[in-house]
DNA sequence: CGTTGGATTGGCT
DNA sequence: GCCAATCCAACGC
């Protein structure tokens, strides 16, 4: 059923792959929660050494501003936290729970600490490798990118890669403009798992697509 | 320098 | 629903 919704959304979105189109960095230079919600329906794609292109259309984000409490770079600059300050477009990817790592997109002036979270993608090429990187074989499509770390670990995202520009030539972690959302309805809650404050808590800055197979969190979030 | 807990996940009660 | 896994950044002394 989850498997046959996939399919045919699949199938709907590969005409976008055709158009091959980068996103500029002026993109990302724009308020952090426009960014997040336009970020739905685009496609991250990962070049591996071997040549092996990964990607998947991103149908879940959250938004980090100045000011939020639940945001790393709340109190001050860290070493760890330094790419959010970085020029838009730059990968921000931190090690959380002694296992997992989740990867942010830089957002808005250089100098501004803001970044999008990406939770979760619909995996579109190198589905088979992806599966290997999550180091089991009973995975189903719509769960190998689905919740931060997991998306990650599929997509072969690292320490290595947090400071690295996107928009460098020749750059092997990249953003296509996805064109349409295939249907599906926008909708916000408050973002999963963060401490911080009551405001922080409260505020809604995830942004998702409505019923998506492959938006993570409790059911109740995903509708 | 020691302690605490986290933008998570998956397995078990 | 609860909790362990497992590292390290952040903060307090």
């Amino acid at each position: 059923m989850a498997d046959m919704q996939l399919r045919l959304y699949r199938a709907m979105s590969q005409p976008t792959l055709a158009h091959d189109k980068r996103i500029e960095r002026t993109f990302f230079a724009r308020d952090t929660r426009t960014v997040a919600q336009d970020l739905l329906g685009c496609v991250l794609v990962r070049l591996l050494p071997d040549g092996t292109r990964l990607s998947g259309r991103i149908v879940e984000t959250e938004a980090y501003r100045p000011g939020d409490a639940a945001m790393h770079a709340y109190r001050r600059r860290t070493v760890r936290n330094a790419p959010m300050f970085m020029a838009p477009g730059t990968a921000y990817v931190y090690f959380t729970y002694g296992m997992h790592f989740c990867f942010n997109i830089s957002t808005e002036a250089e100098g501004v600490p803001a970044a999008v979270l990406i939770r979760a993608l619909e995996p579109l090429e190198g589905v088979k490798r992806m599966r290997l990187h999550r180091g089991r074989g009973d995975i189903p499509d719509e769960a190998l990118c689905q919740g931060p770390a997991n998306l990650c670990k599929a997509m072969a995202i690292d320490r290595r890669l947090s400071g690295y520009d996107m928009l460098q030539p020749g750059s092997v972690l990249f953003l296509e403009v996805g064109g349409q959302t295939g249907g599906y309805l926008v909708k916000t809650s408050p973002r999963i798992g963060v401490g911080g404050d009551e405001v922080a808590k409260t505020i809604p800055w995830r942004y998702y697509f409505a019923a998506h197979p492959c938006v993570s969190g409790p059911p109740a979030l995903r509708r």
